[in-house]
RNA sequence: GGCGCGGUAGCAAAGUGGUAAUGCUGUGGACUGCAACUCCGCCAUCGUCGGUUCGAUUCCGACCCGCGCCUCCA
């Protein structure tokens, strides 16, 4: 029983290793906070938090940090827009994107560390950069030029290994005006100067702020270590972002590897296609959660490999819906039986998620084990209904009443709870009665409030649907 | 131009060298006063063309189509 994981390194699936198994350590690049954060920020957040799910079972101790970068020009733009101070908008973003987060049953990383909280860090790598020939300041006294530190891209030797570039192909093709003051043009920036009435820290280099790339390597270096064991993200962040985060640390730290396994999440996109600003097509988290419950999101999410792209829509929800409605369903039945603890290291749900997390088998296997409890009798059921509290737990899913599940709002104007359970005493009085219709009315009353009725042996249940 | 990914049922999405999980939808039936829920059943030959093989959706090659990245977008 041993876990798999893709790597992007490599571009391969190979074994787990951790470099100390006492500690596990991961890493997660999280969101600059400027804005809302759409749908697509919530899939590496819920992919690496499964991850981290599936390492708690395997590891005593796991480290997952998932920074908050809470300073950035874009940061800084917005924020003159609005005319707000800037530390207030990046911790009320901040905020924003940990209530998004949790909203999806996500757990809290280990360690969330932030940007502005590690600047002493980050000069501190930046003069070690500078001392071992891997980066230069402009000191020129040029405006605009001045106080820029550089890392020198052509002192790391296999710059380029994650992304598989060399340094000539990146330059072919690249989009952007090449600043005339880099030694050379691939050459990115670690430090960059502030002018007087932006955001800044003093530095050996003058007042000025880091380069996006820095603070990972930073607080990585900080908080878990000169080398760890996974590093997750987007797939757009693997150029530059991630290879510019191994050039600094590696070098800083003379060579030593930085991360063992490099995981990059697909993309969503929207009805075909790629969110954008140009097309408006953006999908907010807090948006979407206003019309699904977050559980739903992170059923859609987990539905599809996390490498492969996905793509969000109408149908793809209502449907994530329904399939939890039928879980839910199960579950309700079951609601008086306790959960026996189980070991589910032999099921093959389990077996798929340690297969480089294979969520779409996952939750195949999930309906199995739902049928299964839904068949159980006995003893079994008790166990029935472990193994699959316990595989969807690894998965964040199915964790809430059942009860509470089918009476959530599903949008729209709400008729309460009173008022569903005196109309079904009023249909249950005509029921009795033997006036069906009188009875079928009532229902056909819930029916366009957007409650569904479901008569049993026990009683009649009612839904939001 | 360089690097990389993908094309599986109406939709979504796994997977395997020996004729394809799972969910949603649709559909036939059971259950029900009627429904809903649930249960039983049905609905694909895996982009195209070749090659390797006893046998390929799964390996190799070509082609077609779609997509991503190439300096700050998860």
């Amino acid at each position: 029983m041993s876990l798999t994981l893709y790597n992007t390194l490599t571009r391969s699936k190979q074994p787990f290793e951790p470099i100390d198994s006492e500690r596990v350590t991961m890493y997660v690049c999280g969101p600059t906070v400027y804005n809302r954060v759409h749908i697509g920020n919530a899939r590496p957040a819920v992919v690496f938090d499964t991850l981290y799910r599936v390492l708690n079972t395997l590891y005593p101790k796991v480290e997952y940090a998932r920074n908050i970068t809470d300073i950035d020009d874009k940061i800084m733009k917005t924020a003159a827009e609005l005319g707000e101070n800037i530390s207030a908008l990046s911790a009320r973003y901040a905020q924003a994107y940990f209530d998004d987060m949790a909203a999806l049953n996500n757990l809290s990383p280990t360690i969330v560390p932030y940007a502005t909280q590690h600047i002493p860090e980050m000069i501190n790598m930046v003069a070690r950069l500078i001392d071992k020939g891997h980066a230069y300041n402009i000191d020129n006294g040029i405006e605009g030029e001045q106080g820029h530190v550089l890392f020198a891209v052509q002192s790391m030797a296999d710059y380029g290994a994650l992304s598989g570039r060399s340094l000539d192909d990146m330059l072919a093709g690249a989009r952007v005006e090449v600043a005339s003051y880099k030694k050379y043009a691939g050459d990115f920036v670690l430090w960059k100067p502030s002018a007087d009435n932006e955001p800044g820290w003093d530095s050996p280099w003058g007042r000025g702020r880091p380069g996006w790339h820095l603070e990972c390597s930073a607080m990585i270096e900080k908080h878990l270590g000169d080398s760890i064991d996974i590093h997750g993200g987007g797939q757009d962040l693997i150029f530059p972002h991630h290879e510019n985060e191994i050039a600094q640390s590696c070098c800083a730290h003379d060579g030593k590897p930085f991360a063992n396994i490099w995981m990059h999440n697909g993309f969503i996109n929207i009805e075909g296609e790629k969110m954008s600003k140009s097309l408006g097509n953006f999908r907010m988290v807090n948006d979407l959660l206003e019309q699904y419950p977050g559980e739903v999101l992170r059923y859609v999410i987990l539905s599809a490999h996390y490498r492969s792209e996905q793509n969000f829509g109408k149908d793809l929800l209502d449907s994530a819906w329904r399939s939890l409605d039928t879980l839910y369903g199960f579950l309700r039945t079951q609601n008086d039986t306790q959960a026996a603890s189980v070991d589910i290291s032999d099921s093959d749900a389990y077996s798929a998620l340690l297969d480089d997390l294979n969520t779409p088998m996952a939750i195949s296997e999930l309906h199995k084990l739902a049928r299964e409890m839904h068949c159980a009798e006995g003893a079994n059921l008790p166990l029935a209904k472990g193994r699959l509290l316990a595989i969807a737990g690894l998965m964040g899913l199915l964790q809430q009443n059942p009860e509470e599940w089918f009476t959530l709002s599903r949008g729209g104007d709400d008729i309460s709870a009173e008022q569903v359970e005196a109309l079904i005493a009023k249909r249950n009085q005509a029921k009795a009665d033997k006036d069906y219709a009188g009875a079928d009315v009532v229902r056909e009353e819930l029916k366009l409030l957007g409650v569904v009725l479901e008569d049993s042996r026990e009683g009649t249940k009612w839904r939001r649907g």
